[in-house]
DNA sequence: GTCTATATTGTGATAGAC
DNA sequence: GTCTATCACAATATAGAC
């Protein structure tokens, strides 16, 4: 990432990630940090000082790295349906890629609320615009008269459910193997979309 | 709750919900749940032999607050969009009494993932019968094909992520006034349904 | 910078008086 | 059954040698 950072600093935070967006802060383990990259735990204290502070910076990664998707769905001026397309695609792929992230930022953030706001004032979502776009698309007859909050929200909820839920949707889906479901969620890029699509586009005649 | 149960029990599962719901097993404290409750820690331990005891009385109940909604959508003989209105009807009321509920399971649940199969065993849901209606009814042509796979966790998705994303969506929208979530909340009850209904019902001309 | 050893506090659990 | 006192160990954090 940061060519200033040492070795082991990368080291460090590699391991931080993988056991604190598993574990959470407070599942996560100084000692097991440690373990993980293959040093031990005053070298954590060194680099960063407390159990915090290495929280911290592994949150906010996390969470920075789903933004830009969701700032071109929000700020791209494409109607809506085309921008739509994009972003469930693009928004599914980098959380195949990064399953328990979803689950991590929400349940920290369900722990220490006032810390959303600290957050939400460094990054930047322009929202007022988005809904104005959508409610200008309705005026137009080319989405139906759905809530634009709505609408937004449901969208992020499509992507993002099957993830957090993951462990009883295959336990009654797919109990014999687990394979099918990475499989399952590759059809969701498409099913998303047109189920979206479906509900809220107007086709014309 | 069980009338065979003492006074204490009853106080000490209270105070245990409330705690264990809300930071989760990791993040609960037996001394937290012991003032909760107005007793101290040393009863817990009389009652319930160890925290992981208690805490599986507690997940366990929460689960099965839960399942009889989730059944009803399921192994009902109604027409799905019929039966559809009535579990997001009730099943947005239920999570709005319980609010944290949702995300503690699924929280719970991606921290063991194994213990789901032990659960799953005594929980009766019949999923084949409800994929069997949804197909039935696509090909009388009364659904569009969409996969009924698809169509169960999208409801689900519809209905549960309000409230696991809550700080996060209520920080974009109601950062004033947080009042108004709860409004929202109320709406989303015939929004879910009408964006349901609108992606997946075919309108007899 | 990196290590071992240790301090310090937190936390689940138990012993034993009442 | 309920309490106080305490144990035993886990976990974060620091001191200090190299």
């Amino acid at each position: 990432m940061n060519e200033h950072q040492s070795n082991a600093e990368q080291l460090i935070l590699q391991a931080a990630r993988k056991v604190f967006i598993e574990k959470g802060m407070e599942g996560a383990r100084m000692q097991e940090i440690a373990d993980e990259a293959g040093i031990n735990k005053a070298l954590l204290h060194y680099y960063f000082r407390s159990k915090d502070k290495l929280f911290q910076a592994v949150f906010l990664e996390a969470f920075q790295k789903f933004l830009p998707q969701i700032e071109m769905l929000i700020n791209s001026e494409l109607p809506f349906i085309q921008k739509l397309e994009i972003f469930i695609n693009n928004y599914i792929t980098i959380i195949i890629e990064n399953p328990y992230i979803p689950g991590f930022i929400l349940h920290e953030l369900a722990q220490n609320p006032q810390r959303m706001a600290e957050l939400m004032k460094n990054q930047v979502v322009v929202v007022p615009e988005f809904l104005a776009q959508l409610q200008q698309e309705i005026k137009n007859g080319v989405i139906k008269p759905f809530d634009p909050r709505q609408i937004l929200i449901n969208t992020l909820a499509l992507c993002i459910f099957p993830f957090v839920a993951r462990p009883i949707i295959q336990a009654v889906f797919f109990s014999d193997n687990s394979e099918n479901y990475n499989v399952f969620l590759e059809q969701r890029k498409v099913a998303v979309y047109n189920f979206i699509r479906s509900a809220i586009f107007i086709e014309k005649p």
